[in-house]
DNA sequence: GTCTATAGTTAGATAGAC
DNA sequence: GTCTATCTAACTATAGAC
């Protein structure tokens, strides 16, 4: 997750400082818990970053940035759509999975300040619109392989498939599984597979089908 | 929103800590910016709900006791598979839509404490293993109407398929439509219809319809 | 670069008048 | 019940020694 040529000391702040921000979010988090966590003591933390807002910065931009490039490969790469479906719902979920903290940490940044992001976003060039996804998506529609269905919706389902179940843990671990943490890590485990199968009856066109 | 006998102050104040709440957080809010929203001052917060934490309980007590009926009424009705869904899904994006802040004032809560959720959910006597809708689906999987799934993976499908698009509003509404709020509004508007389909089509065994 | 000690600020909570 | 004024605690941030 620490990429760029950090010593030792800044490492284990932004470390701490992620952990810290994602399980508290920006205005929960504590100095010193952060100082604490990285084994550090908290005038260092602002020899460092200045202020909490700073590091703050800092954490959520490197985020961002880690995972980007991630989502980007996958779906322009030049592999049949269903496939494609496939390593994205599998990969994306392995990857919230391991720092299960990501989606909140992004959430509770955005409901604070939507602006950073679209500043980012519109830095790392995306364009959902000007995709290659999104041609292999027409195509396809054109085709009758697959049924209607605009990029953003498409994108949308599959997001939500991934993201939220384990956004929602708490949510989902007691009203669906009565808090058993077993339970719900095998539920997690099978979504690798199962979200995308589902995704992909979502949008297969059965008439096509019948006519192969 | 607001039921029980409550003064009118007693009101003001909830809906303006409901409000600061889901926008903040628990960490986040401000007792100041809630009694200015509210329109008196900060003692007289303190003289009706004691603490802070105090506050958000009934608040989070309420919300949660206003949304559990309305699900509950819905998934246990007597009509089709396919209809519920519909219904559903209309019924529960118009309800997230109507006050968004719900569900992430639910997953502020839900990070920090847990386990009062499950105290609360207990105390509903959710328990959807034992729901009239898991009979239900069950019956049509063995009939072969629909494909094989689970209850629990069936409910968080379409629960994140509701949720996370208004949730994760800044998100979604930047990296999919660059910031424009009626492209985002629209797409949000069309899901209303597009969701359950999306369901249905996932779920709906095709074989089975070529025999009939 | 890293620490201890402390200054400065903010915000939750209480006392007491009306 | 509602207000003003105040106390106290927590936390961010800085100063200054090593």
């Amino acid at each position: 997750m620490v990429n760029e040529n950090f010593t030792a000391t800044e490492q284990k702040i932004i470390e701490a400082a992620q952990l810290e921000f994602s399980e508290k979010g920006l205005s929960g988090a504590r100095m010193q818990s952060i100082a604490d966590k990285a084994g550090i003591n908290k005038a260092l933390l602002h020899y460092y970053y200045r202020s909490k807002d700073k590091l703050f910065e800092v954490v959520f931009k490197m985020l961002f940035r880690s995972i980007i490039p991630r989502v980007e490969e996958i779906l322009n790469k030049e592999i049949d759509l269903f496939e494609k479906i496939r390593i994205f719902v599998e990969t994306y979920i392995n990857l919230i999975q391991s720092s299960p903290q990501i989606p909140m940490f992004i959430m509770h940044e955005l409901s604070s300040n939507p602006k950073r992001l679209s500043q980012m976003v519109a830095l790392a060039g995306l364009n959902v619109e000007k995709s290659p996804l999104k041609k292999q998506l027409d195509e396809l529609i054109a085709s009758g392989k697959i049924r209607p269905i605009e990029i953003e919706q498409l994108m949308i389902n599959i997001l939500s498939l991934c993201i939220f179940p384990i956004v929602a843990k708490p949510i989902s671990m007691t009203v669906l599984y009565n808090g058993d943490e077993k339970a719900y890590q095998q539920m997690i485990e099978m979504r690798k597979k199962s979200v995308a199968e589902f995704v992909i009856n979502a949008i297969k066109n059965t008439d096509y089908e019948e006519l192969t």
